[in-house]
DNA sequence: ACACCACTGCGTACCTGCTACGCTATTTAG
DNA sequence: CTAAATAGCGTAGCAGGTACGCAGTGGTGT
């Protein structure tokens, strides 16, 4: 019967409240938070120990095992209770707007939380508020007739692509944070590290300038984000074509 | 002059070899090979520590910090070690054919370190292998006419893609090695979970029986890897035809 | 030949972080 | 009222990163 794996059931809140024994004076929702409010306010997933998660919380540092099975358990649970519901769908759009508007929603809901795509990656989506996320991104292509499987295909994708660039963006800007000297002399030093003869098409985009002026950070990845974004949906629109 | 960031200098073996004093009796590569023997014996990043690389090397944990100057460093060392050198493009291929060989490539040389999409990224690609790697994705794109500029961000897009699925790829292959049934059980688990009036897209696909069935895990994997990654090239000649 | 000094390897020690274990206090079932 | 179940917590063990300073080593310049 209650073959649920730990973690999923504790993500739903699905077990049993004790009868007896004192009352709690901690609860999963204030750990979880306290965990999000400290990694937040670092912009440090490392600065979650669970002696700080305690301390914030007022109470000694094995309190919380009384809660949560490991730190590790812990991360699980920030990881579906840092995102947000998606906000639902504009009606009566096409597939293509859809998942536009899907991605930029993920955008905004991850940015608030730099230390998202640090998170160990433990399984398929499973709590309430990821798989609201992957519901929402298959809801945009119900439209397109294509069968199911398809459509978790490119959700999937499109998940991976996100997570992907976010992780490369935000790992970016933490770096260019530390030590900006070291993005804006990326051209440089490329130039004096290669050697033409042996990696000519890199050579030859230097050349070209294209890594001379680094403007502005957040929005040149930005625009990297959209243009990567669009080629996947143009492979999206290929694919229906070809299948429709 | 010499204003080369340490870790580019030290990935380049750019450091000027000291004059007086003893010999050593630590190299640099050696460090580094065993790091990674390590990391690949446990299949596990965090088997690396400081002091398990030098026990195999028969050295004391603080002599590795005359060669390196932080854990940190001696993972960035790693990323660039970790993957030799891609095999050069067949001659005369399109650019389709040219970078599904790139991403094959890729994948082969990323499946021997599984531990590899766990590296945390420090900043754009710098050391030589990976910069290889990077100017035979631009080499793949010299026939087509694109823009420089094009070049590159249709190379980093896919590169984001490529690391992504083989960090979800390698990540849940790790957790299905540790607990099978949770996969298994994913769409009885969905179906237990799920409210079909909140989430009545993914609901269909439960319908549809999509999560039932997990076969082969790495095949299915290469399959996603396979599909997503034909999107994209879709999208990259959309693209191509677009601005050619 | 000799003194100097940059350099390597390393022992020690400190700090942070996760968590197993067991005690005590609290609440409720019977 | 007693027993069982449960919450919080103090202690302690273990692992891992690294600052610091000492001892030995071997070119360099006098």
């Amino acid at each position: 019967m209650d073959e649920l794996p730990p973690d999923v059931a504790l993500m739903w809140r699905l077990r049993e409240t004790p009868r007896r024994g004192p009352k709690p004076t901690l609860s999963l929702d204030d750990i979880v938070r306290a965990a999000i409010e400290i990694a937040d306010e670092e912009n440090d997933l490392a600065a979650v120990s669970m002696a700080r998660v305690a301390e914030r919380l007022g109470n000694s540092t094995m309190a919380l095992y009384r809660h949560v099975k490991s730190k590790d358990e812990l991360l699980i649970l920030m990881s579906d209770a840092a995102l947000e519901r998606p906000e639902p769908l504009p009606a009566d759009v096409d597939w293509r707007t859809g998942l536009t508007f899907w991605a930029d929603g993920v955008m905004t809901a991850v940015r608030k939380h730099s230390w998202y795509a640090k998170l160990p990656i433990s399984g398929p989506p499973a709590g309430p508020n990821n798989l609201a996320w992957f519901d929402a991104a298959l809801g945009a292509l119900a439209g397109t007739g294509l069968p199911e499987e398809a459509k978790v295909g490119i959700a999937m994708g499109l998940i991976t692509y996100v997570q992907g660039e976010m992780r490369m963006a935000m790992d970016l800007a933490a770096g260019f944070a530390d030590n900006p000297d070291v993005f804006r002399q990326y051209g440089a030093t490329l130039a004096r590290v290669i050697d033409p003869k042996q990696m000519p098409a890199l050579a030859r985009v230097l050349d070209a300038g294209v890594f001379d002026e680094v403007g502005d950070f957040e929005q040149e990845s930005d625009q990297d984000f959209d243009f990567g974004l669009q080629l996947y949906l143009d492979g999206v629109a290929a694919f229906i074509e070809r299948v429709g």
